[in-house]
RNA sequence: CGAGGCGUAGCGCAGUUGGUAGCGCGCGUGGUUUGGGACCAUGAGGUCGCAGGUUCGAUCCCUGUCGCCUCGACCA
């Protein structure tokens, strides 16, 4: 991508938000455009980046069987009558309600029975089960209070999974099957995550852990036990009989070695059971020509979420002062920000125009300007690597910079390009 | 919805004890610069959130309203 062409202005950052300053460096440099409380349009770079986040969650999920399809977005009011949720969710407000002289549509919020009018006469015997089906795609709700920039929005992009099982056993065994694959995909995220024991609030159901990652601007505090990577709610301490109730149940002996952590919740997976399937009358045929309703799990994971805190996890300092960030490898768009004096910018092109035809994504930074300017525009890009040529470097060689860490190293160009495309086929830093 | 705060240029902020507004950054033009956010000159950009009221006169005072932010409840 040439810098040239993205509409982008250098901005000087000031006074940046205590407790979401990445965030407000994407509101500051435009990256992101609220259009109002929770509503935000994206650039091409974060764009990306939740692009990428969305494939490893597909990746691996894809993996453990799950189903990629895709509920409609604006549903009909009845199928909420049908669930006996619809006078709820709108006593809550939570949910958009779109008039039109056709009848009344809802905003999906989530997709509990849209998913299950999908599975209806499409499963219909046992040996179809167990099954899964998930879509990524925006959802709607009116929230009382949106917070923290992207964590929050009343649009936000989720994965949402819904599983179907012949009988609680099968469906506890898809819900482990399914929480693994959590922390698999949140491993490849980059983020530390920790199940939680939870209510299982509006959703009903037996049994649900939200899924929550340790980040220094959680809104929540957690108990978390080292040793079993066990997280808990801080109330769980206030209950009576505490200290023998996480011995019995989560195997924790010493409370005292539990330490309160910052966390975020990311997701949330429950064990549903037969509430929706039983009062919407969704069945299959077992092995003994019985009709049963499908044991449900839903699971969900905040995808805008997941890249407000990718982000806010992120940041680079400069004498105490945040400058930027520099996205993982894991979900970057862009590789290198190539940068060069006026003398070498056709080297800089050249170099460029060679990681493009082997498809390595990258930016060059076409535009007039100081290279102090330029270095300071691919941190707030989040770029993770720098490639300079100016002054410093002679013909054939290169000035990388690693923005995480102002690391830097000069090298040829052409082992350079060697290094950045095996960067992106390992998602591994390059030596340095 | 309960409590608090804020709406003045694209962004960050001043200011007017009531006489219709400034600064920094950014932006346009010309020139000099060119390895860590350069400089000179010159210019564009605001019905001071909106609506009423008080007043000779309101961006400022009063009332209402809308929007945004933070804490709480709720959530991915």
């Amino acid at each position: 991508m040439r810098v040239s062409k993205m509409g982008m202005k250098s901005v000087k950052l000031s006074n940046l938000d205590e407790m979401y300053p990445a965030q407000d460096i994407l509101m500051q440099t435009n990256q992101i455009k609220q259009y109002g409380s929770g509503v935000y349009a994206y650039d091409n770079i974060p764009l990306k980046v939740q692009d990428n986040i969305e494939e490893i969650i597909k990746r691996n999920f894809n993996k453990s069987d799950c189903i990629e399809v895709q509920m409609p977005l604006i549903q009909q009011a009845e199928i909420w009558k049908r669930s006996g949720r619809y006078d709820k969710y709108l006593e809550d407000g939570v949910t958009m309600i779109t008039e039109t002289d056709k009848g009344t549509y809802c905003l999906a919020p989530t997709a509990e029975e849209a998913i299950t009018v999908f599975v209806e006469n499409r499963i219909t015997s046992h040996k179809q089960l167990p099954a899964a089906f998930y879509q990524i795609g925006p959802k709607f709700r009116n929230e009382i209070r949106n917070r923290g920039y992207l964590l929050r929005g009343r649009e936000f992009l989720m994965f949402d999974l819904y599983s179907f099982d012949k009988d609680e056993e099968s469906m506890m065994n898809t819900y482990k099957k399914v929480r693994d694959t959590y922390f698999k995909t949140f491993a490849e995220l980059g983020l530390d995550i920790v199940a939680v024991a939870a209510d299982n609030g509006s959703m009903g159901g037996k049994n649900s852990e939200e899924i929550m990652a340790l980040s220094p601007i959680g809104e929540d505090t957690i108990l978390f036990d080292e040793d079993t990577k066990q997280g808990l709610n801080v109330e769980v301490l206030e209950k009576e009989n505490a200290e023998e109730y996480l011995a019995e149940q989560y195997n924790i002996n010493n409370v005292k070695k539990l330490s309160e952590r910052k966390a975020i919740e990311l997701g949330h997976i429950f064990a549903l059971g037969t509430k929706y399937t039983e009062t919407m009358g969704i069945n299959f045929i077992d092995s003994e020509n019985n009709a049963k309703p499908f044991y449900m799990g839903c699971y969900g994971i905040g995808v805008s979420r997941v890249l407000g805190i990718i982000y806010e996890n992120n940041v680079i300092k400069e004498n105490d002062k945040i400058v930027g960030f520099s996205l993982p490898l894991s979900v970057v768009p862009y590789y290198l920000y190539i940068i060069s004096t006026d003398k070498k910018a056709e080297a800089a092109e050249s170099l460029y125009n060679c990681l493009e035809e082997k498809n390595v994504d990258t930016v060059i930074d076409d535009v007039k300007g100081s290279i102090g300017e330029k270095i300071r525009n691919a941190k707030i890009l989040g770029i993770p690597y720098v490639a300079i040529m100016g002054n410093n470097t002679e013909n054939g060689y290169v000035e990388i910079e690693r923005t995480r860490d102002g690391a830097k190293k000069t090298m040829k160009i052409e082992d350079l390009m060697v290094e950045v495309e095996k960067m992106k086929n390992s998602k591994k830093d390059m030596e340095f």
